[in-house]
DNA sequence: TACTTGTCAGGAATTATTCTTAACTAATAA
DNA sequence: TTATTAGTTAAGAATAATTCCTGACAAGTA
């Protein structure tokens, strides 16, 4: 299926109007797993549509994150980035290399939901939780894995 | 006992010349527990030493982090923080008034280590990893409070 | 059509942070 | 002591990510 498409009905879905940059923008983020930051996504979406602002790519993806369409997430020189991922998942930053890594693990939701759930957290309204894990890479060329 | 001294001892400990700028800005993020931008000690540092810049300020913290006297945080807009800790803790983000909490247990430290002994991750060398709570406060008057 | 609202490009403005430079300090060598 | 060196700092300029502003344009409505 069409990702434009796809992301046209997510747009409308969230009370959006589906203009031709935010489908290009939305569609972008949504099949990256690098975790761009607004000048990288804006690089991307130029090579087809030469026309967009950084500042539409800046202003429009601050909409997205509103309206929950994607999520950002903080580098650790303090830029953000964004992830088109939805559900609830933690991230690996690498010291060395700057990457940004997803890592989905349902046990370990579990886990920390459970334990929230016990730890009452009084006067707070928990939106969501995720494990930041910082580390080296071992092999600069090679990737990591998870088992 | 002095905290200026004590923040003399931890410096020379680190191979760091004891100057007073060093020495206050070091006692100065020790003391608080409000997790303060490089421009909030600034401030802080100022009230009796008008004398030191904020460029100095900031090439500080840099060192201090560096030589693992004092731990960076990022606030959710990206602005860099610092927390006198340095015990693996967890930080609790608020949402609605940019606070940052410490948050530390010893029961999670173990769940979370534990599973990660579990779960090989090949090709990284885990420094180090926190657990972000996002989340609002339901009466921003009142405390957090954690049980 | 006229009116309203929302969106966008382009560029200016802002702000946290880094860089540069010259002055200063402390430690060491002559 | 004086000279030399390396390290530190204040001040302000420069940078870079991000936000703001403005006028043009587009779509939707009466």
């Amino acid at each position: 299926m069409n990702t434009l498409e796809s992301a046209r009905e997510k747009l409308v879905q969230a009370g959006l109007k589906a203009t031709q940059q935010r489908m290009v923008i939305l569609a972008t983020v949504q099949a990256s797993k690098a975790h761009p930051s607004a000048e990288h996504v804006h690089e991307s979406v130029r090579v087809n549509n030469p026309s967009i602002s950084l500042g539409t790519v800046y202003s429009t993806l601050d909409t997205f994150v509103e309206k929950g369409l994607i999520q950002m997430v903080l580098a650790k020189n303090g830029i953000k980035r964004y992830d088109g991922r939805l559900d609830n998942h933690n991230h690996i930053h690498c010291v060395n290399t700057n990457e940004i890594l997803d890592f989905e693990d349902l046990e370990l939701n579990e886990l920390v939901m459970d334990f929230l759930r016990r730890k009452k957290i009084e006067n707070l309204d928990i939106r969501k939780f995720s494990l930041h894990i910082q580390g080296e890479k071992v092999d600069v060329k090679k990737n990591i894995k998870i088992h």
